[in-house]
DNA sequence: GGCATGTGTATTTTT
DNA sequence: TACACATGCC
């Protein structure tokens, strides 16, 4: 065939990856080839005389967007130096925001901050603002952080979100109102956008007269991934970048449908024909993964969905056996189940990296981690806990900040109360000597106004620091000058020209600042050598990068996986078990899948089971699971989960089996049941000798 | 004003 | 249950 990127493809894939012109909707069930398609539509758009760099791919992770790019490179061989912007709409924001910003008075200096930085933000200014001395608790930050995002989200009014998804909030919302009021403002005053920011000025931009369409018709085709994943916002914002030119492409299924929580919403989906008349409507429904059984039984739980919009896959694929439902005694035995299959299938040849064990939440994982890294199977966690979160990283990533976005009043903050004898009363008042803004809520200046930034003053003359403080302040500045490239000026207000040029490159003042932090480090935290070594790990990384805003922007945006000081790194080439959330799983497909903890109040979470929507989203999650396995399925359900961990005596209670795994669910599957023993013998017989661990035996003494 | 202790509360999934 | 927040002591 003379088009090989076409090659192998459906009739219904190929008609999806040579459509023309004008809006294309792909409704692509679970392990229909949809990547497959999307990846052989680019390729065969560059083919057909695109320039790469107008084609536009958003996914949802930046993982997917590089798999895709270099699939599609392996197609277009032609296509070396890539071009292809690729990305999540939030990394695609940034980088358009970098380039045509200027419309919108955006500084060119601009960090982005990450959730828990926001949240922060939303701290100060609901304490400054007096909520958090009432008689009665105002709503706290995390929660303002959450209103507020799916506010921007769903492009809905306060009082809207209150009432539906808040409903507990609702009689603050006068207070939360003017905490946004300020927050907004003060992002503003310092130069910093958070996550929903990225989208809402890229929306702004779409808008905008003239940047706006050349922005948008610097783009000949538009790809999403995911489609069923999206929010109200960045369907406004595709409609904003599709004005003109109306070639945009979607993807997705509303079976698969589980990031609600962020606004998303299945109606985007299923409203595309009408928001871009003339879509050309192509659906997959042929599954080329799981076996019969596997796929019969993820039918099974689809089939009690309150609301349906697809029909059924069928799958040609046979053999393989019916998935199997251990119900376990408890979460050890479930460990000891799960660790003893990966085994047996990597002896049938199976590598661990073909394997995956899934769950709802991050430390469900947490037994499971312990007792590989016991019996040294390397794993790979995705999801859970970013070390971006980590205490250390975020004090160290502060100090790079700072030097970036001088305005940035959180870095600082948090930098300044490292210090002895500086709490945060303390802090604030520097703060305020320095000339960090706040926004017009508090008396302070805004950016600009005496000309010089807070990390000029800075180096210009050294703040009132209580005296435990004075040794490390004077080699602080010491440090921040010699990252800055810059010189401590002696007489006030004599700032030091500006040269760039003698600023060090990033791992250089990385090292400075580790060096700087270390004492800090032990003195603050306990287990610090832990912690030195994922500081090592950030340098590493760093080592990747030749500027630090691109740096700090790209660890915000897309944050390195937990480096479990349990998991030793695995080196590229060595093989690997995947451990993941649900949510870090989608688009992801193994031979074999281990979905754990299918206890009711973990799939679904008890958090989520408030209303009927969390609970059908729940059921998509496990059919999101379910359906990531080709070959075996395992499904694991520990009866009793134990209330205490350490103390003697087994207080328990019972657990009950999800409630998607109805009977006629169950009857899809091969149901063990243990009987207590199950750990040894099996180990003896696929003759895997696996270490036994004392503790565990010694709890049988009093919890069998 | 910093820091430790005690009480109360949210508690998931990700950009 | 672990963590965040607020009060009280140094």
């Amino acid at each position: 065939m003379s088009e090989p990127w076409l090659e192998g493809l459906t009739a219904t894939q190929r008609e999806a990856a040579t459509h023309g012109k004008g809006p294309l909707l792909i409704v692509a069930g679970a392990g229909t080839g949809k990547t497959r398609t999307l990846v052989s539509r680019v390729a065969h758009l560059i083919a057909g005389g695109v320039a790469p760099d107008r084609i536009l791919l958003l996914t949802f992770t930046r993982r997917s967007a590089a798999e895709m790019i270099g699939r599609v490179k392996r197609l277009v061989p032609a296509l070396s130096g890539g071009g292809v912007w690729g990305g999540t709409f939030h990394a695609t924001a940034n980088r358009l925001l970098r380039i045509y910003g200027d419309a919108l008075r955006l500084p060119p200096d601009f960090t982005v901050m990450d959730e828990a930085d926001a949240g922060d933000m939303m701290g100060l200014i609901r304490a400054e603002l007096g909520f958090a001395s009432g008689k009665k608790r105002f709503v706290g930050k995390q929660s303002l952080v959450k209103i507020y995002s799916h506010t921007v989200n769903a492009q809905r009014s306060l009082d809207d979100t209150l009432a539906r998804y808040f409903p507990w909030c609702a009689e603050d919302r006068d207070g939360i109102a003017r905490i946004f009021d300020a927050y907004v403002e003060r992002k503003q005053a310092q130069h910093v956008l958070d996550y929903d920011d990225l989208l809402l000025f890229w929306g702004a931009l779409c808008a905008a007269p003239r940047v706006g369409v050349t922005m948008a018709n610097r783009f000949e085709h538009v790809l999403v991934d995911e489609y069923q994943d999206t929010n109200p916002l960045q369907a406004d914002i595709l409609r904003g970048m599709r004005r003109e030119c109306t070639n945009l492409s979607v993807v997705g299924d509303d079976a698969q449908s589980i990031y609600s929580f962020r606004a998303a919403t299945v109606r985007n989906i299923l409203d595309f024909p009408t928001m871009f008349p003339n879509a050309h409507v192509v659906t997959l429904e042929r599954n080329y993964r799981s076996t019969a059984a596997i796929l019969d039984a993820s039918n099974a739980v689809m089939a009690r969905a309150k609301e349906r919009y697809t029909k059924d896959l069928f799958t040609e694929r046979t053999g393989g056996g019916k998935p199997v439902l251990t119900t376990c005694r408890d979460e050890e035995e479930q460990t000891d189940l799960v660790v003893t299959h990966i085994l047996e299938h990597l002896e049938a040849g199976v590598a661990l990296m073909r394997q995956a064990v899934l769950f709802r939440t991050g430390h469900h994982s947490a037994m499971l981690e312990i007792a590989l890294a016991r019996r040294n199977i390397p794993f790979h966690k995705y999801g859970g806990l970013k070390f971006i979160e980590a205490a250390h990283i975020k004090d160290t990533l502060a100090f790079l900040r700072v030097l970036e976005n001088p305005y940035d009043e959180l870095s600082w903050f948090r930098i300044l109360q490292m210090f002895e004898g500086i709490g945060a009363r303390t802090a604030r008042r520097i703060l305020g000597e320095l000339g960090v803004p706040r926004g017009s809520a508090t008396t302070n200046g805004t950016a600009s106004t005496n000309g010089t930034t807070p990390l000029a003053g800075l180096l210009a003359r050294t703040p009132r620091v209580p005296a435990p403080a004075q040794p490390a302040f004077g080699e602080f500045r010491r440090m921040m000058a010699d990252c800055a490239g810059r010189r401590i000026a002696d007489a006030a207000g004599d700032e030091p020209p500006e040269g760039e040029d003698r600023v060090p490159p990033l791992p250089v003042q990385l090292e400075r600042i580790r060096a700087f932090y270390a004492p800090i480090c032990s003195r603050l935290y306990d287990n610090a050598p832990v912690r030195e070594r994922d500081l090592e790990h950030l340098a590493q990384i760093a080592t990747r990068y030749r500027s630090r805003a691109s740096f700090i922007t790209d660890l915000t945006l897309d944050p390195p996986n937990s480096t479990s000081d349990l998991a030793q790194e695995p080196y590229l080439e060595e093989d690997y078990l995947i451990l993941s959330t649900i949510h870090s799983a989608k688009g992801c497909e193994w031979d074999v899948v281990h979905i754990i903890h299918a206890a009711d109040g973990m799939i679904p979470s008890d958090m989520a089971i408030t209303d009927e929507a969390g609970v059908e989203e729940e059921r998509r999650l496990l059919y999101v699971a379910m359906t990531r396995a080709k070959d075996h399925l395992y499904i694991y359900f520990p009866l009793r989960y134990y209330h205490t961990k350490h103390r003697r005596g087994d207080r328990h209670s019972y657990a009950q089996r999800s409630r998607y795994l109805t009977d006629d669910v169950v009857a899809r599957f091969e149901q063990r049941t243990t009987n207590g023993t199950a750990g040894g013998d099996d180990r003896q017989q696929c003759g895997v000798s696996a270490p036994i661990d004392p503790r565990g035996d010694l709890r049988r003494l009093w919890s069998g």
